[in-house]
DNA sequence: GTCTATAGACCGATAGAC
DNA sequence: GTCTATCGGTCTATAGAC
C-alpha cells in the first residue's frame, strides 16, 4: 500500500516535529534534521523542497491528529469539565508543539503560518463547541461567551505545555489543567 | 550620575527585549541588533561578550521590572480578581517576553536559562502569595493550592500573550483575563 | 567606545552523478 | 531516491587601528 517514499516523508515529519518541540522552527537546521532521520541534507530537500514546506507538512499533520482526538472527545465523553481535562490529555505532545509553532510564528514563512493558524482555528473551534454545550447545558452562565472561554481554555493548555519544561526549584509542577480554582463565593 | 557606558547598555537591552518578543532568541543575530541599535557588530560585543550575556542581561531587566510592579500591586490592589487583572495587566509587553524567553528556555546557554527561571519563578511567587492572601480571606477554597493556582494563572498569562498575535479570522481575541467563566453550579 | 575587516563555522538550497 | 560537493550567504565572535 504505502510507498517508500511515503514512510519516510512521515519519518521526516514524525522528527521534525520532535525538534520543533525541543528547539523551535528557529533552533535547528535542516542538516540536524537530516543527520537525525539518517539521510543527506540533499535528500531531505529531495522530499520538502524548502524549510517552509516542511514546517507546513509538520503543522498540518498536527492538525489532522487534533481534529481526530478532539473528534473522539466530542462523541464519547459528555460533561464540560470531563471533556477539557480529555481534551487536554489526548492533545499530548501536540500541546508543545502547537505553543512552539505560535511562539515562532511571526518568523515563519507564508505557508507555514498559513497551516499554523489552521490548526489553532481547528482547536479552539472544538473548545469554543465544548463551552457552546456546556452554556446550552447549564454547566456555564447563560452570559459566557463560548469563543471566549475557548481562548482562555487554549491559552491556559499553550502556557503549561511551555511553562513545564523550565524546572522552578521548590515550587509545584504547573497542574496541566485545574478547572477548580475559582472563587469561594 | 549615569555614565554615557550605561545609557547604551540599556539601550541595547530595549531593543533586545524588543527583537526577543517578536522574533525569539534564535531569530534574530547580533548583526541585526546591533543594526537597529545603531551601532556595529564589533561595539555590540563590546558591552555584551556573548549572546548568553545579552539574553541574561534582558531577562534580569524584565525581572526587575516584574517585581517592582508586582509590589506595588501587592501594596495597593485588594482582592483576588482585582488583584490579577492588574497582574496581567501591569506585566504589559513582559508577558510576551517571558512567554519567549521560554519557548526558547531549552535553547538557551546556562547564564539566560538562570535568569529566565528566576524571573518565571519571581513572577509565580507573586501570583502564588495573591493566591495565598486570597484563601485566608476567604475568596478561594480552602483546598485551593495557592502554588498550583498561581501556576495555572501564569500559564494563561503567558499563552495568551502568544496566542494574541495569530489573527484567526472569525474568532474573538483571546481575553487576557476572564476569571469568571466557571461552572454554573 | 567606536570602527573596519575578518576568522571559522554553520545556514538553506542546488547541481549533477549514480 | 540517494549521495558528494559546493554555492553564496549569514552566524557569533575576535583582532587591531583610531
Amino acid at each position: 500500500m504505502a510507498k517508500r517514499k511515503d514512510v519516510t516523508k512521515e519519518q521526516i515529519i514524525e522528527v521534525a516535529g520532535r525538534l520543533v518541540r525541543a528547539k523551535g522552527c528557529n533552533g535547528f537546521s535542516t542538516r540536524q534534521l537530516a543527520d537525525e532521520v539518517g539521510i543527506s541534507s540533499a535528500s531531505l530537500h529531495h522530499h520538502f523542497t524548502t524549510k517552509d514546506d516542511l514546517i507546513a507538512a509538520v503543522a498540518a499533520t498536527c492538525r489532522d491528529r487534533v481534529n481526530r482526538s478532539q473528534r473522539v472527545i466530542a462523541a464519547e465523553i459528555e460533561g464540560f469539565a470531563l471533556r477539557l481535562s480529555h481534551a487536554s490529555e489526548a492533545l499530548g505532545d501536540d500541546a508543545l508543539l502547537i505553543a512552539m509553532l505560535v511562539a515562532d510564528f511571526p518568523t515563519l514563512p507564508s505557508k507555514s503560518q498559513d497551516e499554523v493558524r489552521q490548526v489553532l482555528a481547528n482547536l479552539r473551534g472544538w473548545l469554543s463547541r465544548f463551552a457552546a454545550q456546556a452554556r446550552s447545558d447549564a454547566e456555564l452562565h447563560v452570559d459566557a461567551v463560548p469563543d471566549q472561554v475557548a481562548g482562555n481554555v487554549l491559552a491556559e493548555i499553550l502556557g503549561s505545555a511551555l511553562i513545564q519544561r523550565v524546572a522552578l526549584p521548590g515550587t509545584l509542577p504547573v497542574p496541566p489543567m485545574t478547572w477548580g480554582w475559582q472563587r469561594a463565593d
